[in-house]
DNA sequence: CACTTGACCTGTCCGC
DNA sequence: TGCGGACAGGTCAAGT
């Protein structure tokens, strides 16, 4: 799925998209993937104006003026997809690859007054939204225990990161950073971007890592997830951004996801795709190796 | 507690 | 061409 630098760019979509316009219906085709308790979709979604669209680790928070908000995780497969209307016709990209919607993906259908919609397609059907109270939003029990965000900029963040991974002492770092109740956001992409940038092995045991790599493996992932949401996100095979358009973060930056037998950008050897935390992983076996004698 | 594994779904690709 | 198995950007519920 889409990790933070995806979700941010949909984010951002969104909000030229669809904030200040009024809700004139939802229709949806799967039922698990729009959650709302019996009568708040009429009385608080339907005639409501979107007021902001906001973030959280990998969450979508997009705040309505009725005092609710719809939640959106997009997991493995979910995409955001916004159509027609006057804003999105000036802007509007001739890259879009989403042909027709809806498609056989969609699963939610949001209409707006000036008949725009919002597509929320998701192939695999793992993604989901809720509408529920604004103030209960950060009591979605995901929410409640999520770690900190890596790009807000708060000066306790090195701090809260240390302490938080080295729970995870005995766990190697990549299922460490993977971890969203350690550090918000990071999925397999910039997991393995990370690592090869702070030339780590990600089966490392983080007992094995010093605070000092441990904060470099961290500001190495607050660089990379800031220049994909430069370059708008990594497009692999399903995420897009809310206007239909790709993001080019991995043709143009990617030094090793998905590059399994090309040459390491910083040394020449062949990149190989390994096993690691039940996730495929790519490394450079020169660049990052474990540590010896383990 | 914390670690690992399978489950949730659909689709695609690869080897036989 | 068909078929089975592995795998895909995430998270959670179970096991141990």
């Amino acid at each position: 799925m889409p990790e933070l630098p995806e979700v941010e760019t949909v984010r951002r979509g969104l909000a030229r998209l669809i904030v200040g316009r009024p809700v004139l219906d939802v229709k949806v085709y799967n039922p698990k993937s729009f959650q709302a308790s019996s009568g708040d979709t009429q009385a608080f979604l339907v005639g409501a104006r979107v007021v902001a669209a906001r973030r959280r680790a990998k969450v979508l928070i997009i705040d309505l003026d009725s005092g609710y908000s719809l939640v959106a995780h997009l997991k493995m497969t979910g995409q955001l997809v916004f159509r027609g209307g006057e804003a999105w016709a000036a802007g509007h990209p001739t890259d879009s690859f989403v042909a027709e919607l809806p498609d056989r993906s969609t699963r939610v259908e949001f209409r707006f007054d000036d008949d725009s919609r919002l597509f929320f397609n998701d192939q695999r059907k793992f993604g989901w939204i809720k509408l529920l109270p604004t103030i209960e939003v950060e009591n979605i029990d995901f929410l409640k225990k999520v770690g900190p965000e890596p790009l807000s900029g708060d000066p306790k963040l090195v701090q809260v990161f240390l302490k938080n991974i080295r729970r995870r002492n005995n766990t190697v770092v990549k299922a460490a950073i993977l971890d969203q109740t350690v550090v918000a956001g990071i999925g397999n992409i910039y997991a393995d971007e990370s690592l090869w940038a702070a030339r780590t092995h990600p089966a490392t045991r983080v007992r094995d890592l010093s605070d000092i790599k441990l904060r470099q493996i961290l500001r190495a992932a607050i660089e990379v997830m800031t220049r994909s949401i430069e370059s708008g996100g990594s497009t692999m095979k399903n995420y897009i951004r809310a206007d239909g358009t790709k993001g080019d973060y991995l043709e143009k930056f990617a030094k090793v996801f998905r590059r399994e037998g090309r040459a390491c950008p910083r040394c020449g050897s062949e990149i190989v795709k390994i096993r690691v935390a039940g996730r495929g992983t790519h490394i450079c076996p020169r660049c990052q190796k474990l540590p010896a004698g383990i």
